[in-house]
DNA sequence: CGTCCCTGTGAAAGCGCTGTCACAACGGCA
DNA sequence: TGCCGTTGTGACAGCGCTTTCACAGGGACG
């Protein structure tokens, strides 16, 4: 900086000014400053600068992978905001228990950002509690933490919903298949088996826990051994609603193998409306990451602008039944056909 | 850090060095200090410290979108690498040409970053002049830039073997869908192209223009028209290499709606080996985005350590053909039954 | 015509660290 | 016993900025 100052014949003080943009600098230096800047190819340092200003220019953001179809959609509507913000994006992926562990311990975010969006873990009382005592604002992402920021869908009601279509079309056995293992995301299983319940319970449909089967994600096996469970069931369900698209895709892929026709015989619904879903023309229930990134960045620089009062927002996003192929009204059961066969021989 | 050096009675100097692990501490200090530390909750500002030893501790990477199967798994697994090496990770999304422009004319990295990687561009000479006075060591990943260290997949020989792989099979009648308006990625798709064409030679098999198409990707509709253009050549291909499994899928969906039976008519072979492929069970030429994301990363901090020798190292991937279900011998194609009832029969 | 205020600029302090240098303490060796 | 090398520690300068404060130079106003 003092040989962009010493080239346009002006002080340190000044070139600062200038390159901030302050308006107590008279046209014709700012014109001469800019000039020996941009021949210099000179960039301020963020690292000087934050020290004397305290704010780093950095929004920091955990997330549990990168690797996904979800996280990939939230930081590309994240990521243009925050630059456009002048704000520069520093990811930590913690990918297991251990990296997570000693993410908590040494917190390398304090003092490295000016904000920390915290995506889509199941983190402890304790952890929350570190991430209190930060010295920055923490945005919860994709979950809902009481009395602090935090943006998600409301997947209870998006499980609600999911679960109300498949009653209307006449189902009543009606299969949850929950996903285990997907380390950061069970704050969402949770919630959307909730909304599974809650549907139910409002139609008067008993609860059975025998409908409620786990799987873990990414596996045509899995899903195959938890299909398997269902379909051996006394009374099997006529519709099966996965927690994840991913999961009703493998699901679909063995009925059809199985020969076991979708939606005619089963009807499966999935939850989230990635690309996936499309392409096998799945229903399912939509939600938006890159809404909900942008809300989160949106929500973390206003924190950062007015630190002093107290934000203790709240932003719920919607979701939508997304209707497509895999769901239709149920078809009459054998069991049915049978009984009412039975019925009227006497 | 004054607090720290004042809770455990020594100067800021030894917690400096504690803290840094560096030997010449006494194990009673030690401590002591780190006892200090852990109570006061104190993380070192890697701002003020960057700006006394000049470097950050911060790799950026300047990548054209987040949202990909590509660059999810290759920030995966360098991701994780950078934490290990006590690196922050600091990404640039640059989706379109404006941002791009505005990039290099600031280029924010400059002084911000120990190295910069820089995923799938097609730079101008001049962009890469740019770079090249950034100061700081420049990786050009899933790209090869002469004299700069690169790290990439080898895409000629992957469509070469992806093409012969084809020839063998019996096709002569080869189709090669090429993906256009993919921001940042058409490097690779060049590269493909001039794999097709040499495995096409080299059999002996006259290139066609006509039997290269471009279509853009995400798209059904765009998939059809250019599967529609090449059903309609007087020739029509007996088998299609799209340059991207994404669009050899939607290929696919399109010919599945047209009872066009594949591969029993038509072989569809893609590129990528991404998740999708495997859930349409899609013959593909394999790469490994995360092999590259680690490779590059290795490469990254072994350039940082020792800035001062002079490397100019290539790194070239491999690539696999993953026969699956789409791509079978040829069949024997009406025309030519045609020519044979009508050679036999004068 | 003198005073006051406003505008634009420079000098200098200091942000939180690191790294050099000096120095104290101690043990080994002559 | 005196000297020297070794080890551990503290004082302090300075990294590249921002920001306060002081101050010069003009107009406006009484």
């Amino acid at each position: 900086m003092a040989d962009v100052a010493e080239r346009a014949g002006v002080s340190t003080s000044t070139v600062s000014r200038t390159l901030r943009g302050l308006s107590t600098v008279s046209p014709e230096v700012r014109a001469r400053v800019e000039k020996a800047a941009r021949e210099l190819n000179f960039a301020v340092s963020r690292q000087a600068a934050s020290l004397v200003t305290g704010r780093t220019g950095t929004v920091a953001v955990l997330v549990p992978t990168l690797n996904s179809w979800f996280m990939g959609s939230a930081l590309s509507s994240l990521a243009p905001l925050l630059r456009a913000a002048g704000m520069q994006l520093n990811v930590y992926e913690i990918p297991d228990m251990a990296e997570r562990t000693s993410f908590f311990e040494h917190l390398p975010a304090r003092r490295n950002a000016d904000a920390l969006l915290v995506f889509s873990f199941d983190l402890t009382d304790e952890e929350t509690a570190r991430l209190d005592d930060l010295g920055m604002p923490v945005i919860y992402v994709s979950q809902h933490v009481d009395g602090r920021p935090s943006v998600y869908v409301d997947d209870v009601a998006g499980a609600l919903h999911g679960t109300r279509h498949l009653l209307n079309l006449g189902h009543r056995r009606i299969a949850f298949v929950q996903t285990v293992g997907a380390s950061g995301f069970s704050f969402s299983s949770n919630e959307r088996l909730l909304g599974y319940q809650q549907a139910l319970t409002e139609a008067g449909v008993p609860l059975d826990a025998e409908l409620v089967v786990s799987t873990s994600v990414g596996s045509k096996r899995a899903a195959a051994e938890s299909l398997g469970t269902l379909l051996s069931l006394r009374e099997p369900p006529t519709a099966i609603f996965a927690e994840q698209d991913e999961v009703a895709v493998a699901l679909i892929w063995n009925l059809r193998k199985t020969q076991i026709p979708v939606p005619d015989r089963i009807s499966v619904l999935g939850f989230d409306d990635q690309p996936l879903a499309d392409w096998f023309d799945l229903s399912t229930v939509a939600q938006s990451p890159s809404d909900m990134g942008r809300e989160a960045g949106e929500l973390a620089l206003k924190l950062i602008d007015d630190s002093g009062t107290e934000h203790e927002r709240h932003v719920v996003l919607p979701s939508y039944v997304i209707p497509r192929s895999t769901t239709a009204p149920v078809a009459p059961a054998r069991g049915e056909e049978d009984r009412e066969k039975g019925a009227s021989s006497p």
